[in-house]
DNA sequence: AATGAATGAGACTTCATTCAT
DNA sequence: TATGAATGAAGTCTCATTCAT
């Protein structure tokens, strides 16, 4: 029984890994179903006992793609707050060069609404969730919190993650920096 | 002779941007060019008169907004650095209010190598062309210039652009002036 | 008047010229009447006017062509039986080199009965016309005419035809006077 | 797992076996993919799980006819030239009674240059090895082999062919009586 | 006489999904 | 659990033909 439920998993996480990769190189329309069970090595019907549709696979992975980076996202309460809002930009960079292929399909299909509702739920508690701890994390370096202070940083840090995930070869940490400088040597 | 050219012109303009509209809110692959001939009340095969193909009308339609965007940009060259660089931004985010659908489509499909290709001419011109202008803002301003000071600035405005065109409601003139302050209060 | 009606059969014969050409190279179904207009620099109305139909074109075509051909095919009574049955051959061979064109349209259509039934009655006298001639010069040379000797000369010369409109560069010529030797020389 | 194989087998034999019968009747461009399945009870999809395009149809089905040609060739040693030459026609004829369908399709496409190319290198090696035994048969009837003189019987032998794939009721065996004599009775 | 805009049926092909085994 | 045969709706594109000018 537990055989089963381990075998299970682990056929489910291969194939949720090898349908982000193929979602995230060729884009969510352009792969087929049938190219998923081919690349993951079963047969079409197994990929349909473990998810009821192509849009149910999505949401999996993105249920898991999302708990991970929240995961990943816990403010260190002990520094400065010099020292943590820089911290807090090189993780999330950091994290976005380790989980490249999960935030290249969300940039990619975020302007899709209809596939953006599938995945309303999920990503909006993610996306209040960062704005709030980007707010926290302005009104420890004692600048005037207002709300478009925060959709400023936010936006600053979505569009380097943007132009990084566009191109690979993007400077992505020394530009994190020059953003790490501009935020702390305000007077 | 005239009679002619001048139905060809106005159909050929009509179906263009009721494309740019389909496109723009379903995504250029959820729009199917039935749907565009439909809702441009002509014919299937009339599209295909003017377009060899989806991906031509998709062509017609960047080489048209990039030569807009193009046109839009003049910088003004009589003002001191601050009020220039001010003014740019304001333009800027002005201008992608004015054509939010193209933008919209822009950003949609920049992830997706495989139509990005067919535009790679008309972008990549567009691209450097605007890394340029930004280049010289900063140096204007008397920031010293590297290369990544003018990255960080230009993922700044695209990532603002981005929010903007995910959520109509996004304040972008608002962020747009913090923008402006952060560059221009510089000591 | 006169003029016009000049005018009016030059553009009829540039016509029929433009498409025989095309449905030869590229065959009947594959040659859009579009591109026939194209070719012929005229448009698809005046293309209309002057035959109503795709079908219709390639019947004036044929009709053409089948009467050139008779009238190609004149016996010369005079010489001696021998001669007379080699320049037969000699004459169709030269006569399928001029007109390769036509051949090659006729041969490649004439197993689309769907099409061939619009051309049966131009076709039909022709090809009697022919086996009627063969018999007449088979008889003259004193060979014991039956049907089927009638029938095995023109498959030959048939077949000779066919594989020369297959290969431009087949020796018909040579093999032209093989076949002339093989029923000059009988005993 | 063998039922799949078996159901498959199945499946493409008669998928392609119909498709024979369309494409010699009507024309392999005047069959459409949606007769063929519906012609074979099957739904269209199908067709193209087995078969990625209408060309890699015609290439699976020529493919196996040429190979069922070749098998049938097996020149007889044994016996003296004259019954070796004329067994081999009488074989030849007799087969192309048999595989009728095929022998249609193949003469009714031969000119189009555009579907030829997929089948060049199936068809080249059928033709050469034609001309080959043709050559050697010839040998061995003493008859001074040029190339000229197997080109004259090859298109002797298709010129027949073709007239019997034209009309059904041609009188093929007769013919090819005629032709035996013609060859064997030489002094 | 001459133009080419406009039509719509029909062709090939893809793909998510179901189901018997 | 696991397979892949089977389905059919929908997509892109072609083309002969009509008609207003």
């Amino acid at each position: 029984m537990k055989h089963h439920e381990q075998a299970r998993n682990k056929s489910i996480e291969h194939i949720k890994l090898t349908a982000l990769g193929l979602f995230s190189t060729q884009g969510f329309a352009q792969t087929s179903i049938r190219k998923i069970a081919k690349e993951a090595g079963i047969s079409l019907g197994l990929l349909y006992n473990y998810f009821p549709s192509k849009e149910a696979l999505l949401q999996a992975i993105f249920q898991q793609g999302l708990a991970d980076i929240q995961a990943s996202f816990v403010l260190e309460k002990v520094q400065n707050p010099k020292k943590r809002f820089a911290n807090y930009v090189r993780q999330t960079f950091q994290m976005i060069q380790e989980k490249r292929a999960f935030w290249r399909l969300l940039h990619s299909i975020r302007m899709q609404s209809s596939i953006m509702t599938l995945l309303q739920t999920e990503t909006e508690l993610t996306q209040s969730f960062i704005i709030q701890q980007l707010s926290e994390l302005l009104t420890d370096l004692e600048i005037p919190d207002t709300p478009s202070k925060a959709l400023l940083l936010f936006a600053t840090i979505d569009g380097i993650s943007n132009h990084y995930l566009l191109d690979e070869n993007y400077p992505i940490m020394e530009v994190g920096e020059l953003l790490i400088q501009q935020y702390i040597s305000k007077p």
